[in-house]
DNA sequence: TCTTGTCCGGTTTTT
DNA sequence: CCGGACAAGA
């Protein structure tokens, strides 16, 4: 179908035969099934020089949708080093990211101030607590973080209030609050990030000439990651591609090309539709499907594990993952007796592997859940190893400097309650909880903003409000006409901020960060060019060097010509070229792209995180820890099959993380919310091959002990060991290098033939010295393994494993 | 009004 | 154990 001048551009050499056929499709709806390191991102931006070189569309017929702004980046910069275009113009970004251009674009018709801001969850969430403060809503009944879940998820599902089925009093409540939330959205000129897709959605839906503009002018739409889409961004690419309920057309010509891995779907928790996937296929006739299953990334025995482990899930499209790498190293598996041994032997395997020459910076160790980082950094840090921890706090959700974007959000917006509530009092200036309340009273009255009820509040209280507004004209009076720059220097100093964090004796950080702040701003001035990203370009700048690319080599054309808008066939004003203040655009970016929350990126550090953010990277040595069942998998999952399905595709990411070497660890005791909780390692264990897998723990550790002697009487590693280990932890860090294993370490003891025989039965009353009296519930497994849920009379329901824990029967 | 102590609760995360 | 959220003193 194509000429040998297309299958000899620069561009797709070196892509194996299925790449080569994803990057080449012709103009159809297509679903490419990416396994974890078979070149996705490769492919996707392949495909669109490619598309653009021979000219089979213009960068403005084109748009690519990933969930991350860090994907976006990446795709663009690719982009931009694969050919000679200016990519700016184009619509490649975030879901929300490109939702908020086409409203800014569209503002008058979206029903929004041209300035609206976004709040992000932390804004979500205050709002939501005003809000059920002014209603009085029992926030034991209702609590905020709840209603903010719902009220997201609604949005994820594209239902209005008036959309929720509500068939009992609490939903019927829930869905009230929702709508009264959504009013006081509108009222304040704010959008949430479900708002931003759903309001973009709801326009292209009631809005046939701006539907049809956008479904005339996107001729190719990729979508990275599309198992992670939610309905109602599936619905939102159906109306693009005119396959909505009510369509026209059904973009001939034009193609979807949806990118995935149902493997990897670990995103169900807040939308996420695996079933996406199967739909797009049903309601696009996809025809084409194509499956990328050769890794270029992790040996063999790795792939092996991964691919047996996945296989236990049920609900799969199917594919497997090869190699020609052969098989590598095994995988290691340890076994230890605390977090403190698995932490300990997590740092001497890195000394190791740095000295036979392993960068740090290729080093990561995944984990679960947060909570379990910090045994790990501790155990770093006594050890002087460089990490870098991924997750928490981010640059532009950080206090100080959410209260300077509050002061500029103000200027722009005084309606902005939450931005108003955020600084009205900060810093401190004698308005206290009695003076807003009496504030908020008013307002609510008079239905009007907190800032317009401020001249209604009387007396000293009144003063001091009036004082704060007055500030804030002051303030919008002299930045008018000024820099960005200086505009948030000035607020800097007038707000009070900047003295503030002066005087208060640990505020050089923030301080720092406030400093940062004026730096950030001026590199989105001259990099950015103030927000050209955020709003839509002038419909005849959308060609754009075009002309730089080869033209094509007498090829179909057609599709380039359909693309190609004549200004006559669009209406005027479809699209704005209106610009954006650069403080609006500032603040929006501020919003969307909460920023890099390490400043020492570039350092050679082991690299710590959750297995969720670790997707979509890979390092040369791997290591999983904490995998017992209730961590990893987690106990909220152990209850239900779907639950354990989305558990194992998570530690199927984590295992196709690693490159050369892979580590398994888990652990007897545990640390958690204060309490040493003794686990089970974990079912996922079982589903890996032994052929790929090596203990690196004798595995002889851990004993029957004294079970079946028939006195019902036992001992395991005694429970005072864990805490002796901490101890040792507290005191002189991880000196006894293999101490603390010893300590749990037990005494050889003749095997056991009878091995069950540990002498409970359900029913039975034992007692436990730290937990005291309980109840047999359930027995399970045998042997090391053999573990009781027991009912304890003061502690409630434990797992124990009955080769540690140290139980009488009574 | 602002600071200090007690209580509770506690996955995963991006936008 | 540890942070956030609220209730009592300066």
């Amino acid at each position: 179908m194509f000429s040998d001048a297309v299958s000899s551009s620069p561009l797709l050499q070196n892509l194996n035969p299925e790449q080569l056929a994803a990057v080449t499709l012709p103009a159809t709806h297509a679903l490419i099934l990416a396994g974890a390191g078979s070149g996705k991102t490769r492919v996707l931006t392949t495909r669109i020089a490619w598309l653009l070189q021979n000219g089979y569309v213009s960068p403005g017929g084109i748009l690519a949708v990933t969930f991350t702004n860090k994907a976006a980046k990446e795709m663009l910069t690719r982009l931009s080093s694969m050919l000679p275009i200016n990519v700016r113009g184009m619509w490649i970004g975030t879901f929300h990211g490109l939702c908020n251009r086409f409203l800014r674009a569209h503002y008058k018709l979206a029903n929004l101030p041209s300035t609206f801001q976004i709040l992000d969850t932390q804004d979500q969430l205050s709002a939501i607590k005003r809000l059920c403060k002014q209603f009085g809503i029992d926030d034991e009944r209702f609590p905020p973080k709840d209603l903010m879940r719902f009220i997201a998820g609604c949005k994820e599902d594209g239902l209005r209030a008036k959309d929720v089925p509500a068939h009992d009093e609490n939903s019927r409540k829930k869905v009230e609050i929702y709508d009264l939330y959504e009013q006081q959205c509108q009222r304040e000129g704010v959008v949430d990030f479900g708002e931003l897709m759903l309001r973009s959605y709801e326009l292209l839906r009631d809005n046939a000439p701006i539907r049809e503009h956008y479904q005339r002018r996107f001729r190719h739409i990729l979508i990275d990651e599309f198992q992670d889409t939610n309905k109602l961004q599936y619905a939102w690419i159906k109306m693009l591609a005119g396959q909505g309920a009510d369509a026209m057309e059904s973009m001939p010509g034009g193609s979807v090309v949806a990118v995935g891995d149902d493997d990897q779907s670990i995103y169900a928790f807040r939308g996420a539709r695996v079933g996406n996937m199967a739909d797009f296929v049903r309601e696009f006739n996809v025809t084409h499907q194509i499956k990328l299953e050769r890794n270029y990334r992790s040996f063999g025995n790795i792939l092996d594990s991964a691919n047996a482990l996945i296989s236990h899930n049920t609900q799969r499209l199917g594919k497997n993952l090869s190699t020609e790498a052969g098989p590598g190293e095994p995988v290691r598996v340890y076994e230890s007796a605390s977090d403190f041994a698995e932490a300990q032997w997590f740092v001497d395997e890195v000394r190791q592997l740095v000295r036979d020459g392993t960068e740090r910076k290729e080093i990561a160790l995944l984990y679960r859940s947060n909570a379990q980082s910090r045994v790990m950094e501790s155990a770093l840090f006594n050890a002087s190893i460089p990490y870098r921890v991924y997750g928490g706090l981010r640059f532009f959700e950080r206090a100080e400097i959410k209260h300077a974007l509050a002061y500029l959000r103000l200027l722009d917006n005084p309606h902005d309650d939450t931005s108003f509530m955020r600084v009205v009092n900060f810093p401190p200036r004698g308005i206290g909880a009695r003076t807003i309340e009496q504030l908020q009273d008013i307002s609510n009255a008079s239905g009007c903003s907190l800032h317009d009820g401020v001249s209604a509040v009387p007396g000293k209280a009144g003063a001091n409000l009036g004082a704060f507004v007055a500030k804030l004209d002051v303030m919008r009076e002299q930045t008018a006409g000024c820099t960005l720059r200086e505009i948030i220097e000035l607020v800097l100093k007038h707000s009070g901020l900047e003295e503030h964090y002066k005087t208060d004796k640990d505020g050089q950080d923030r301080l720092e960060n406030l400093a940062e702040l004026v730096n950030a701003a001026e590199a989105f001035v001259s990099q950015e060019g103030f927000g050209r990203d955020a709003v839509a370009l002038p419909v005849d700048e959308l060609g754009v060097n075009l002309s730089q690319s080869p033209a094509s080599q007498g090829l179909d054309m057609s599709a380039a010509v359909l693309d190609k808008p004549s200004p006559e066939q669009l209406a005027p004003d479809l699209e704005t070229g209106e610009t954006l203040s650069p403080l609006v655009a500032f603040l929006t970016h501020a919003a969307l792209e909460s920023g890099d929350n390490q400043a020492q990126a570039g350092q050679d550090a082991v690299q710590l995180m959750t297995v969720h953010s670790s997707k979509g990277l890979e390092f040369d040595c791997v290591f999983i820890t904490g995998l017992e069942d209730g961590i990893f998998p987690h106990e909220n999952a152990l209850n239900d099959a779907g639950g354990i399905e989305e558990e194992r595709r998570l530690m199927y990411v984590a295992i196709t993380r690693a490159r050369k070497r892979l580590y398994l660890s888990h652990s007897q005791t545990r640390m958690l919310h204060g309490q040493t909780r003794y686990n089970l390692k974990s079912r996922f264990f079982d589903e890996l091959p032994e052929s790929a897998l090596k203990w690196i723990t004798p595995r002889n550790r851990g004993f029957a002990s004294g079970l079946g002697s028939g006195s019902g009487n036992w001992s395991g590693a005694s429970n005072s060991g864990s805490g002796g280990a901490r101890g040792d932890w507290a005191g002189s860090g991880f000196h006894s290098k293999s101490g603390n294993a010893e300590r749990f370490a037990s005494p050889p003891v003749p095997a056991q033939k009878s091995a069950p025989s540990h002498g409970l039965k359900s029913g039975m009353k034992v007692f436990h010295a730290k937990f005291g009296e309980g109840k047999v519930q359930m027995l399970e497994g045998t042997g090391d393994d053999a573990r009781a849920q027991i009912n304890f009379t003061r502690h409630g329901v434990k797992w124990l494993a009955l080769s540690v824990a140290k139980l009488t029967v009574i």
